[in-house]
RNA sequence: GCUUCCAUAGUUCAAUGGAUAGAACAGGAGACUUCUAAGCUCUUGAUGUAGGUUCGAUUCCUGCUGGAAGCACCA
C-alpha cells in the first residue's frame, strides 16, 4: 500500500511539474489523526520548484484527489505541507478477519533463508546468572521472530567448556572433593570457580599444577581432572537446559569450546603467516584498521584463546549448517573482540564475516553494583526468577502455579526487551519490575481479559458484518502488527513490538473502560467481540515473538 | 592515553531527518450497583553544553562536559 502510494505521488509529480527523483517518503504519521499514510513531498521539491510547500502540496492533492482509487477516503494537506491520506474504513473492517486467521502476524521477509542464531551459551562452571537472563531474553526473542519470517531456523548454543578458569575450578574440586566427586548442585560448581581464581591471583605457587591441568583438558588426556572435568560438563549441561527450558528455550544443537578451539587452533596456524603473525612465542592478528586491537589467538602455551575459538567456531557453524544468516547474541563487552576476529575471519573464507551479524546487548547491573560472575557475588538466573514469582504469588494468592511462572517471567521479560538492546540496565528487582503500567504482565492481563471477554459471549459469535463506531482507532493499530513485526525482523530489534503492543493494549483497555463489550444489541456485540477477538489474537502472536506465554487466567 | 558506545520528565524507557517530543512509574485529582481494578479518566513535569549542515535536527557533523565498555596471551 504504501509503494502504491508511493506511485500515485510520482505520477501527480509528473503530470503536475513535469520533474521526477524527488526524494520523498512515504510514511504512517506518527498521530493516528493525522490519517494513514503521510509524505513530505512538497516540502522537498518545493524549492526545486521555487514554490512554497502548500502551493505544491494543494495542486498535487487535488490531482491525487481527482485520480484516487476507491480504499483512499480522502487526501488533504496539513502542518507545514504535509500530504495526508486517510484509508477508506472498509479496509481496516476487513483488516479484522485475518488478525484471527492462522499464522497472523507471519512475514515472508527472509522466506526459506537458512537462519542460524547462536545465544545463551553459558560458560560451564560459571552459574547461569542474571546476565544470561538478558542474553536469552534478547536471544530467544530473535529466534522467534526469525521462524515468523519465513526463515528456516537452527539455534544454537557455544557452551564455554575448557579454559585456564575452568581448570583453576577443577583444580580446587580435586583438591576439596578429590577425583571421584559427583556434583549435586552448581553452586558448589561456581563456588569453586571463583575459589579458583582467586587462589591463581593469591598464589603463584599453583600456577604450574594448574597450568597442567589446563594441558590435560586441551589435550583430552585421560587423568583425574579429565574424568572429574567430564562429569561436572554433563551436569551443568543438564542443569543449563533445564533453565533455558523454564525460560522457554530449545537448542538443536551445541559446539563446545574445546572442539572448536582444536579446529580454530589448526585454521590459524594454517594461515600463519598469511593472515596471523608470530610474535614473542604467541600468534597474533594485527588488524590494518586502526579501529581494531592486536589481539593474540594462539597463547605461548600453544593453547587456542577465545579469539581462536571463535574462528573454529565459525568454521563448524557454516561447515555444518551453511546458513545465509548466521547470528549471534552476546554482551556489549564482546563488541570489540568479535569485531577483530569477523576482520581476520573474512581473510580466511570471506562468507565467514560477510554472514555473520553480531547482535549484542548492554550490560545488567544488579542495584547499581556491576556483577562479576568471576569474582562471586552474583544472583542466579534461578534464584531471581523464583523470587519474581514469589512476588507474583504474593501479589494474587489465587494464581495458579503455571500463571505464576508464566507471569513472572514476562516480568522479566518485557523489563529487559522494551528498551532497545544496546543499553545497559541497572536490574533492581523492587523498581525495574514493574507489574503495572508498561510491563509483560499488563499485556498478559490485556490478553487474558479479552480471552474472558469471548469466553463469557457464550453464542453470540464475532462477526464484521454490522461495524459501530468507537473502534477506527483499533481496526487501524491491528493493521499495523505485520509491518511492526517486519521492522522488528528487518532491525533484530524486539523493542518495536513491545513498544506496539503496549499502545494496543493501552487503546484497548481504554475502549473497555467506556461502556459494555457484551450488551442486548446482538449485532453490536458481535461486532465488538471480533475486535476483541483480533485485539486477543494480536497480543498473544506478539508475545509469543517476545516469547513470552499468556496466562489462562490471572 | 587510544578506540567505540551512551546522555530525553524526579525515575525507567520511546520517537525510519518531520507536524503539538510519546508512554509508564512516582506525585496530585477522580469515576464505577456494570463483562477480570495487574484496569479506566484527568493532571504536574524533559531533549547535557556550544556551534554547523538542512525548508525542518532528540536524530547527521564538530568541539566541550559527564558516564560506560574495550585496548596481546580470561571468556
Amino acid at each position: 500500500m504504501k509503494d502504491l502510494v508511493a506511485q500515485w505521488v510520482v505520477d501527480a509529480l509528473s503530470t503536475e511539474y513535469s520533474i521526477s527523483g524527488v526524494l520523498f517518503v512515504v510514511e504512517h504519521p506518527k498521530d493516528m489523526s493525522h490519517g494513514d499514510f503521510a509524505t513530505n513531498v512538497a516540502l522537498v521539491a518545493a524549492k526545486q520548484l521555487n514554490k512554497s510547500p502548500h502551493e505544491v502540496a494543494d495542486t498535487l492533492v487535488t490531482y491525487l484527489t481527482a485520480h484516487k482509487d476507491s480504499t483512499v477516503e480522502c487526501i488533504d494537506v496539513a502542518g507545514p505541507g504535509f500530504i495526508n491520506f486517510t484509508l477508506e474504513r472498509s479496509v481496516f473492517i476487513a483488516g479484522l478477519a485475518d488478525a484471527t486467521k492462522e499464522g497472523w502476524g507471519d512475514t515472508i521477509l527472509w522466506q526459506d533463508k537458512r537462519i542460524l542464531i547462536e545465544h545463551s551459551s553459558p560458560n560451564l562452571f560459571k552459574p547461569f546468572h542474571i546476565g544470561h537472563l538478558m542474553n536469552n531474553a534478547v536471544g530467544e526473542s530473535m529466534v522467534r521472530l526469525a521462524r515468523a519470517s519465513g526463515a528456516q531456523v537452527t539455534t544454537l548454543s557455544f557452551p564455554s567448556d575448557i579454559s585456564l578458569g575452568v581448570a583453576k575450578a577443577v583444580f580446587v574440586l580435586l583438591e576439596k572433593y578429590g577425583a571421584q566427586y559427583v556434583p549435586t548442585d552448581v553452586a558448589v560448581l561456581g563456588d569453586a570457580y571463583v575459589e579458583g581464581v582467586k587462589r591463581y591471583e593469591e598464589d603463584e605457587g599453583i600456577h604450574t599444577r594448574v597450568r597442567h591441568i589446563a594441558d590435560h583438558l586441551y589435550a583430552g588426556k585421560s587423568s583425574d581432572e579429565w574424568t572429574l572435568f567430564q562429569v561436572c560438563k554433563k551436569f551443568n549441561i543438564s542443569y543449563f537446559e533445564q533453565v533455558v527450558a523454564r525460560l522457554g528455550s530449545h537448542f538443536d544443537a551445541y559446539i563446545y569450546e574445546s572442539e572448536a578451539g582444536i579446529i580454530g587452533a589448526r585454521i590459524v596456524r594454517e594461515h600463519t603467516p598469511s593472515v596471523f603473525v608470530e610474535s614473542e612465542g604467541t600468534i597474533v592478528y594485527v588488524p590494518e584498521s586502526e579501529k581494531l586491537h592486536t589481539a593474540v589467538f594462539i597463547n605461548s602455551q600453544g593453547n587456542p584463546t577465545y579469539e581462536a575459538k571463535d574462528i573454529g567456531l565459525l568454521d563448524l557453524k557454516f561447515e555444518q549448517y551453511h546458513p545465509d544468516l548466521s547470528l549471534f547474541v552476546t554482551d556489549a563487552q564482546q563488541a570489540s573482540h568479535f569485531a577483530v576476529v569477523l576482520d581476520a575471519a573474512k581473510k580466511i573464507v570471506p562468507e565467514w564475516d560477510e554472514k555473520s551479524l553480531h547482535r549484542f546487548h548492554g550490560r545488567m547491573t544488579f542495584k547499581g553494583q556491576k556483577m562479576s560472575s568471576r569474582l562471586g557475588g552474583v544472583p542466579l538466573a534461578s534464584e531471581v526468577l523464583d523470587a519474581v514469582i514469589e512476588e507474583v504469588k504474593e501479589k494474587n494468592p489465587d494464581i495458579a502455579p503455571l500463571a505464576a511462572q508464566q507471569v513472572g517471567i514476562a516480568a522479566l521479560k518485557v523489563a529487559i526487551l522494551r528498551a532497545q538492546a544496546g543499553k545497559n540496565i541497572d536490574f533492581d528487582p523492587d523498581t525495574s519490575l514493574s507489574f503495572v503500567g508498561d510491563s509483560g504482565p499488563y499485556l498478559q492481563y490485556t490478553a487474558v481479559r479479552a480471552a474472558s471477554l469471548l469466553a463469557k459471549a457464550g453464542d453470540a459469535a464475532p462477526s464484521i458484518t454490522h461495524p459501530i463506531p468507537g473502534t477506527e482507532l483499533l481496526e487501524r493499530l491491528i493493521a499495523r502488527f505485520p509491518e511492526t513485526v517486519t521492522v522488528a525482523q528487518q532491525e533484530w530489534a524486539p523493542h518495536h513490538l513491545v513498544s506496539y503492543l503496549l499502545e494496543l493494549a493501552q487503546n484497548f483497555n481504554s475502549w473497555y473502560g467506556q461502556g459494555k463489550i457484551i450488551d442486548d444489541d446482538t449485532a453490536a456485540t458481535a461486532y465488538r467481540l471480533a475486535v476483541v477477538a483480533a485485539v486477543r489474537q494480536t497480543l498473544t502472536k506478539g508475545l509469543f515473538l517476545l516469547g513470552i506465554d499468556v496466562p489462562e487466567k490471572m
